[in-house]
DNA sequence: CTGAAAGCGCTTACAG
DNA sequence: CTGAAAGCGCTTACAG
């Protein structure tokens, strides 16, 4: 392994000086900036980020805590992923996927090991265990999702209310006055907390009030299955039902085929507008899905980019709301005249 | 922080003691065992990593390289992540996941940091640019999948020719005789050399003459689009069609719901059997898909132990191939008597 | 603008 | 079985 003491010794300069250029700390004169990099690009030398790291007090090394147990990994949170990589990649840190079991065990383990600089939280929960861990361990940390209580916790999140209030306009818009929302399952001990169940559908009774129009929330869980059950069970005891709106990325595949296989025209008698789906979900329904597209993209680099300032000791930026934006398909029409 | 250090001068020892104890490196006796042990506890002592990782030159962390822009991170690749970074974890080791270029620009700035032991490489392409940028790094790493050229390197894969054999003896004894692969598209220039195309292709090619059945291939995009246009093409093509092999996840889901709004019967007149696909993708299908299940958990821990015995030094294991098996789901059947 | 030196928190021969 | 000490490859006051 060739050391900053080798580029020193070649350069005929002291490792201080390499170091000062390549973190450009102090400034170098241009000729031995000029030998050092030579002598850098003739011994192939790179960085040894471990020792930089224990010297420095700082790996850049961020952790994006994924509840692997409780969540799949789909496509959302592979967007989520990505950007973020990307987000910190650009500021010169590692952002790594980091498998955690809600209740923290593991979370504690891996910020004790002093291996990260700070980590991103996902599908946080209303009142997460995790968050007291990393509050305790003084470990910086952004969330994506909301806790109850959120004084000073550096986070950004889906804007629920202007998403519902979005998708509501569109479909009245449209013609539509018999909506049902497909929504989360509070009573799965998994779930019993998430907020984006919780926020929604509050976002939902008291939108569709605001419209004049009944309000009528049938549940479902996460997967296809389900959806074509609640699907079901909404044209049983709904026949009016014109549009529905659903929270669950895969319970929306199911709605949308579900109606289908009932025999109902999708968008001709009923309209399916999902509230949080990635597009490469949408993509595999088929006719493709009309949705509120999730903001998964700019979620993961705000977020991200949050926890980064705060590691960098710059200001913190106030806490962002995103909407999921509307995103044209096939599974949405005005309703049918009678 | 509180350091080993402090430890040490609290259970009245040396670091060297304490390290011992740690690591199980050499014998500590009953007595300071238990007073080290009292003052980890009282302290709340965790083990800088960092400082390990610099001291004895091995970071225990492993990097599952994943070429993010060239392969959508789906339900199969989470799969592999998953279980990788389990079988890591009970061996005292980390993974990450590490998004990288198919070029193996990302791959080179990686290793170069001395950040990893050693790298799992997914997705490896028959000619892979990132396994000459590892063997000249002299970075240990294991494959899921192969190159063309394998001589020594570590590596498990599919055993794309069982897999195959499997699926059309289960087709066959159905009694299936016209049989149609949908296989991936070779002209993509992100899959021109892709192994499980190309494995999967011509086991298919060898096993269906060898049963005397006419061979007949289309071609599909991985996703549920391209899915649906094959499944089209084919039924236009070769009307008398029964049964349909599929190589690509997505365009399996595609096959099936173009099959079905076609007018078709899945299964009564045309059976569907995606060859690799994991259970997640097959419950987005309704009805649910027959698949062969593909070995993704396997993989994905015996790749890593692959790895994790050339980092310990240990003898390296016989490559291994791991079938995809039968998972039962409602899109099979025998064919209709004609 | 540059350098000598201490130090980051561990591991590991070496010695006893 | 235990300890003193060198060293991993950097960063960073401090001094000039």
């Amino acid at each position: 392994m060739v050391t900053m003491r080798d580029v020193a010794d070649r350069a005929g300069v002291s490792i201080a000086t390499v170091s000062f250029l390549l973190n450009d700390t102090k400034p170098v004169t241009e000729a031995t900036r000029a030998r050092i990099e030579q002598a850098m690009a003739e011994l192939g030398y790179s960085r040894n980020m471990v020792a930089r790291a224990l010297a420095s007090r700082r790996t850049r090394i961020i952790a994006m805590a994924y509840p692997a147990l409780d969540h799949r990994f789909g496509f959302s949170a592979a967007e989520f992923f990505t950007s973020a990589a990307t987000a910190a990649r650009k500021q010169d840190y590692h952002l790594v996927l980091w498998p955690v079991g809600n209740d923290g065990a593991e979370l504690h383990e891996l910020v004790g090991e002093s291996l990260v600089d700070g980590v991103v939280l996902m599908e946080v929960q209303l009142d997460d265990p995790r968050v007291a861990i990393l509050q305790r361990t003084r470990t910086p940390f952004a969330m994506i999702g909301r806790t109850t209580e959120l004084e000073g916790l550096s986070h950004v999140d889906i804007d629920f209310d202007k998403t519902v209030a979005d998708a509501v306009a569109y479909l009245y818009g449209l013609g539509h006055r018999n909506l049902v929302l497909v929504a989360g399952d509070l009573a799965d001990p998994r779930f019993h907390n998430h907020g984006p169940y919780v926020r929604t559908e509050a976002a939902y009774r008291r939108i569709s009030a605001e419209y004049g129009l009944q309000t009528i929330v049938v549940v479902s869980a996460d997967n296809t299955q389900s959806g074509q059950e609640a699907a079901a069970r909404l044209m049983r005891d709904h026949p009016d039902t014109t549009a529905v709106l659903v929270i669950n990325e895969y319970a929306g595949l199911g709605v949308a085929s579900g109606l289908n296989r009932l025999g109902y025209d999708v968008p001709g008698e009923v309209s399916v507008l999902p509230l949080l789906m990635a597009p490469e979900t949408a993509a595999l329904s088929n006719p493709e899905l009309t949705i509120m597209r999730a903001p998964g993209p700019e979620l993961g680099q705000l977020g991200t980019e949050a926890l980064i300032r705060q590691l960098e000791g710059a200001a913190a930026l106030p806490p962002q709301l995103i909407p999921a934006k509307l995103q044209p398909g096939s599974t949405t029409a005005p309703p049918r005249p009678t």
